[in-house]
DNA sequence: GCCTATTATATCCGTAACCGATATATCCAT
DNA sequence: ATGGATATATCGGTTACGGATATAATAGGC
């Protein structure tokens, strides 16, 4: 049996758009609107999610269970009512590490093609290889 | 999702299909059907276009201007006539490479949020299928 | 020569998803 | 109290993925 899940196992590639939400819920919890911030903030402002983006994708996430809504809140003085708050559930960590795998199969594939350099040019403003 | 380029250049995020079909441009002139088994070599399986996914992206790239069709054809021996031969473009090249360098930045984020392992996974021609 | 699988290209169309526009409302600093 | 940022949500135009389908040349076996 290749796939006994009973829900649609979402299939690889993901959507950029749900690979950096999950990512942006890797390290933590956070909301909607924290989760744009993370994203824009993380690639350098590269890539920015408009709200029908980001609320059809949170949308989906959640049907598809590869996040779930939390309860908990943070300290009151630092709450805001109209905040949901979501977490990457156990099946959600699964895909976005089998994600991230699958973007360091395909970089190792640049490098062996001479694309890209060795470094890691993350943190480095107009690093060029 | 929009990045803040300047507008005459192609989006990135590019769509998988996109990129594999430049990546598998890489390193030589290939012809349609050689694109599609090259994309399945080069990750194992994993990724399989499909005819329609394969030429409508094509030609897409075609009219994008990333890929070009040659004129050369190989050893009359090794020919088929029914081959159309496609290369990258310098533009097409410098989109690749770009891509290939934001991959390899999410990668880098990734492993900063411990989703994976520092371990190169070398994917290279050899590595099992 | 004939048969069949593989190679090779091409189009159609249902479905999915991106994403800007739009809407509504709250929070917070001045 | 006013305005900008915060926060969530939906709608619709557009794009592209990808299976199904079509056509046909090629290669190898018998």
């Amino acid at each position: 049996m290749v796939n006994t899940q009973t829900d649609s196992a979402p299939r690889l590639p993901l959507t950029p758009a749900v690979f950096h939400v999950l990512l942006a819920l890797a390290d933590g919890e956070r909301h909607g609107y924290a989760i744009m911030q993370e994203v824009a903030a993380s690639t350098s402002g590269q890539i920015k999610m408009g709200p029908g983006t980001l609320y059809g994708t949170l949308k989906r996430l959640l049907e598809a269970q590869l996040i779930e809504e939390s309860d908990e809140r943070p300290d009151p003085q630092l709450d805001d009512d109209r905040r949901r708050y979501y977490r990457l559930s156990g099946a959600g960590e699964q895909v976005v590490r089998a994600e991230a795998r699958r973007y360091a199969e395909i970089v190792a594939l640049a490098r062996g093609k001479k694309l890209i350099g060795r470094a890691t040019m993350a943190l480095l403003p107009g690093g060029g290889e």
